[in-house]
This record gives structure tokens, C-alpha cells and sequence, in this order.
RNA sequence: GGAGAGGUGGCAGAGCCUGGCUGAAUGCGCCGCACUCGAAAUGCGGUAUGGUCAUUGACCAUCGGGGGUUCGAAUCCCUCCCUCUCCGCCA
């Protein structure tokens, strides 16, 4: 959430800030919304002050045995018109609420401008493409012809976009989960977190998920809990209405989760196999970090990312989005993106943004400065590290073998237990 | 599912019955000063957050959320939320 104060204060940085994000926004409208309410906050503040050295006279002139009846009186014409007041205020402040809260977050000075995916920029690219000199197969083929997952199945349990992994379909998922969440404990310092998988609404609200983009959660009507598209959701939480300490950041976490997204709307090819599902798991990393750092940080967030995909042998890129690609809550993000032999393009496998204290905000995460003891809000940073599905499919497809095998990567085999798939 | 207890500042914890210098005792923590070669201990002082207006500063709000009673609410009433304990059920 952007403060009023800043909306103020610089109306056009953050109205070039949104509009390059693609918000067309009259904040006009906001600014004349928050000037009647600050005036009237003025009137109110007034009337109370009045009101309160009133009531502090009656009670000395009870204590003193006296007869307050007269200024009793006078009073109650004033509480009445403080009480009308408040609510005219309250109605402004609840509409004041719900424009702000769904404002975007303005994108940092260094993000390139653009409008849309085809203004991201390449940052860099690691590894080559893997070459083949026979006809190679997609990651569906080999999946199913080695029974790793069973798309039939899973559709006759829980519709399309659940994916059923069976053997050793499983066992890679399992192995890829506890690799990745051991790979960011052991080296880059994260303490580990398992998380609820459901949630509060304040929790997506925290994130930026709601009251924006409500239809794209799972929600559990009858105990209002939300199913969590990203472990970010609960952990970013983990310190709603705190107050850390400055000597205890940064604060790393990663955790796997489950992740559930509705996805509604998107259908055709791209929702193929284990493209584009509505269940997936991943492992997440997350940090509480001083607004000076987290810059710094993000670039560290990217490189923790590439660690995995790296220590795996898979060919992947580092694209900065571009202003209009950006999320909601981000001022800033990088996507990995995996190369897939069979789609021959590239997947996004993770997404590493500052939030800077837009999600710190909406959460009332803050921090005590060691210098002044004041405090503030932390910066959040969060990263995929990363995201399994598309991880499975550059995966199988990248180091599948003439006779329809997979070779496992060999930092992979101690979780796995093999060498080779099939 | 049934019964009960409780939500107060960075933390712990009084105050609520009996409404009025209580924005909130006390302790811990933290900061400053003194003592000390230094530290510990001790002593003294300070130490919530947010907002409005303003030059220093003034004022206002906030004791889980909302509403009500009242000149005045942490304190009384209603309501919602949350947490904990016990019993039952259960992986």
C-alpha cells in the first residue's frame, strides 16, 4: 500500500509511476477525498479538544460539590455534533481505504520502461541448449511412457490441472522439493519454515493478492480460509503487526509449499501437461531487510535463485520485467526462465521482487532503527527458488536419453536414489 | 461439538466491581547521565504509536474490532473477531 502522505507529496512520481504500470488512475479524485477528510479531521479535532477541557471542568465542579448542569448541557449539543461529524468522516475514510488499497505499487527508477512482456529485458543467460541428434521427446511423452505422472487419473480426481505423480514421477518430486529447501539452508543461510496452507484473508491481503485479485485464489467458503497460491502469502506474515529488530536483520526464510491458483481464464496449450496447473509445489524464499539494503538484496535473492538451476545443469536466463509486466505489489523483479528442449522456449520458473514496504504496509510489518529507536517499515523481498512443475519439465527434457530414458543431474541422485529415470 | 477464562505500551502485568488529572501503576528491556581504570551492581532521568494544525509547539485519537449509554468510557451495555484451558471426537 503507497502512503497517503507520499501520494500527496508527489502526485505525479506516482501517477507516472502507476500509468507506466499500466493503472490509469484519477488521483484528482483521491487528493480531494483526503483534503475534505483532513479538514474535517481539523473541525472534529477541535470540537473534541472543547469537549474534553469541558467534561475535565465538570469533574472539579462535581469533586467540589458544585452544580454542572448548565455546562452538561452545552455539551450534549456538542457531542451530538462530533458524533455527526465522525461518520461523515468514517465515510470518507472508507472510501479513501478502498481506492488506495488497490493502487499498485510504483516501479523503481531502474526498472525499463515498457507496456508489456516484449519489453523485458535479457539480463544474462547461463549454460547452452541442449542438443540432440535424434528426435526428441516432451516432457508429457516421457512422463507418461515412464509412468511418472498420470494426467488421466488426476482428472478423474480432481479435474484437469492437478497433476498425479506415481513412482518415480513422485520421488523426483520429493527429491526436488527437499534438494532445493537443503541447497538454501546449507548455502545461503535460510531458516527453514513449514507453513499453513491456508490462510486469513488479512494474510493475501498483506501480499497484495486481495482485495484485488480475489478470483484467482481458492477459497474455502464455510471456514472464509483462502488456500495459499505461494508460500510467500503465510510467510511474509509471520511478522503481521511486529515490531523487529534492526540487529535481527535480514531475516531469511524458505519454506516448500503447496501452491493453489485458480487460474481462471486461461486455457489451450499452454495449459498442457505440467505447463500451467491449478496444484504445484515450490519452494519460496523470503526476507525482512532495512530499505537501505534491499536493492542489494534482490540481486542476492536472483542469485540464490540461479544457484539451483545452476547446481542442476539446466540452460535458463535472467530477464528484468519491464515496467507493465510487473506485478501489483512489486517495485521490482527478475524472472528465471528455463529453456525447454521440446516447447523450444523458455519457462518461467521463478520471480524474485522487492516489494519495498508496499506488502510491509498493508501488513504493519515494521523495524526499530538501532541508531534513533525509531521505527519503520521493513522492506520484503521474495523469490521462487523455485517453482517444480516447469523445473520437471526442462528437466526430463533436457536430459532424456536416445532410449527414452532420463539421466538424473548428479546433485539430484542422493534425493532421487538413482542415476537414471526408466 | 460442549463448557469456561481472557485479549491493556517493545515485553510481562495492574487498573475494570465503585466511569472523571490513568495514555495508563509496577517490573523487565532499551537510551542518557553519575559512580568506575573499565565492566558489573547501584542511583538519577528518559523511553508507545498514529494523526491534524503549526515556527518552537499545541491538540486529537488509540487499552482486540465495531456500535451504544454518558457532559465524560480501558472501566458500564450490545455485537463481532481472536487466543487460551478443560471435556468429547479424531490423524
Amino acid at each position: 500500500m503507497l502512503s497517503l502522505s507520499r501520494i500527496r507529496e508527489n502526485t505525479d512520481a506516482v501517477q507516472k509511476g502507476v500509468s507506466l504500470k499500466g493503472e490509469d488512475i484519477d488521483f484528482s479524485l483521491l487528493l480531494n477525498l483526503d483534503e475534505q477528510h483532513r479538514k474535517l479531521l481539523t473541525e472534529i479535532n477541535d470540537l473534541r479538544a472543547k469537549r474534553n477541557r469541558a467534561s475535565e471542568e465538570i469533574a472539579n465542579v462535581k469533586r467540589a460539590g458544585g452544580d454542572a448542569v448548565e455546562a452538561i448541557t452545552a455539551m450534549r449539543e456538542v457531542g451530538e455534533q462530533i458524533k455527526s461529524l465522525e461518520s461523515e468522516a468514517d465515510d470518507l475514510q472508507e472510501k479513501i481505504k478502498s481506492t488506495v488499497e488497490v493502487i499498485p505499487n510504483v516501479p523503481h527508477e531502474s526498472v525499463p520502461i515498457g507496456s508489456s512482456e516484449k519489453d523485458n529485458k535479457v539480463v544474462r543467460e547461463w549454460g547452452e541448449k541442449p542438443e540432440f541428434d535424434y528426435t526428441i521427446k516432451d516432457h508429457i511423452e516421457i512422463g507418461t511412457s515412464l509412468r511418472l505422472f498420470d494426467f488421466e487419473r488426476s482428472a478423474k480426481i480432481s479435474g484437469t490441472g492437478f497433476p498425479l505423480f506415481t513412482g518415480q514421477g513422485a520421488k523426483l518430486e520429493r527429491a526436488l522439493i527437499n534438494f532445493m529447501l537443503d541447497y538454501h539452508l546449507d548455502h545461503h543461510g535460510y531458516t527453514e519454515i513449514f507453513p499453513p496452507f491456508l490462510t486469513r484473508g488479512s494474510a493475501p491481503f498483506t501480499c497484495g493478492q486481495l482485495p484485488k485479485f480475489a478470483e484467482d485464489m481458492y477459497f474455502t467458503g464455510k471456514d472464509e480460509l483462502y488456500l495459499i497460491p505461494t508460500a510467500e502469502v503465510p510467510v511474509t506474515n509471520i511478522h503481521k503487526d511486529e515490531i523487529l529488530e534492526e540487529q535481527d536483520l535480514p531475516k531469511y526464510y524458505t519454506a516448500y509449499s503447496a501452491c493453489f491458483r485458480r487460474e481462471a481464464g486461461s486455457y489451450g496449450k499452454e495449459t498442457r501437461g505440467l505447463l500451467r496447473v491449478h496444484q504445484f509445489n515450490k519452494v519460496e524464499m523470503v526476507k525482512f531487510v532495512t530499505p537501505e539494503s534491499s536493492y542489494e538484496e534482490l540481486e542476492l535473492l536472483v542469485t540464490h535463485a540461479e544457484a539451483i538451476l545452476q547446481t542442476l545443469g539446466l540452460h535458463y536466463r535472467v530477464i528484468e520485467l519491464c515496467t507493465g509486466d510487473l506485478s501489483f505489489s512489486a517495485a521490482k523483479c527478475y524472472d528465471l526462465e528455463v529453456w525447454s528442449p521440446a516447447e523450444n522456449t523458455w519457462l518461467e520458473v521463478s520471480s524474485c521482487s522487492n516489494f519495498e514496504d508496499f506488502q510491509a504496509r498493508r501488513g504493519n510489518i515494521r523495524y526499530r532503527r538501532s541508531s534513533n529507536h525509531k521505527t519503520d517499515f521493513v522492506h520484503t523481498l521474495n523469490g521462487s527458488g523455485v517453482a517444480t512443475p516447469r523445473l520437471t519439465v526442462a528437466l526430463l527434457e533436457s536430459y532424456q536419453t536416445p532410449d527414452g530414458k532420463v539421466i538424473v543431474p548428479k546433485a539430484l541422485q542422493p534425493y532421487v536414489g538413482t542415476e537414471v529415470l526408466g
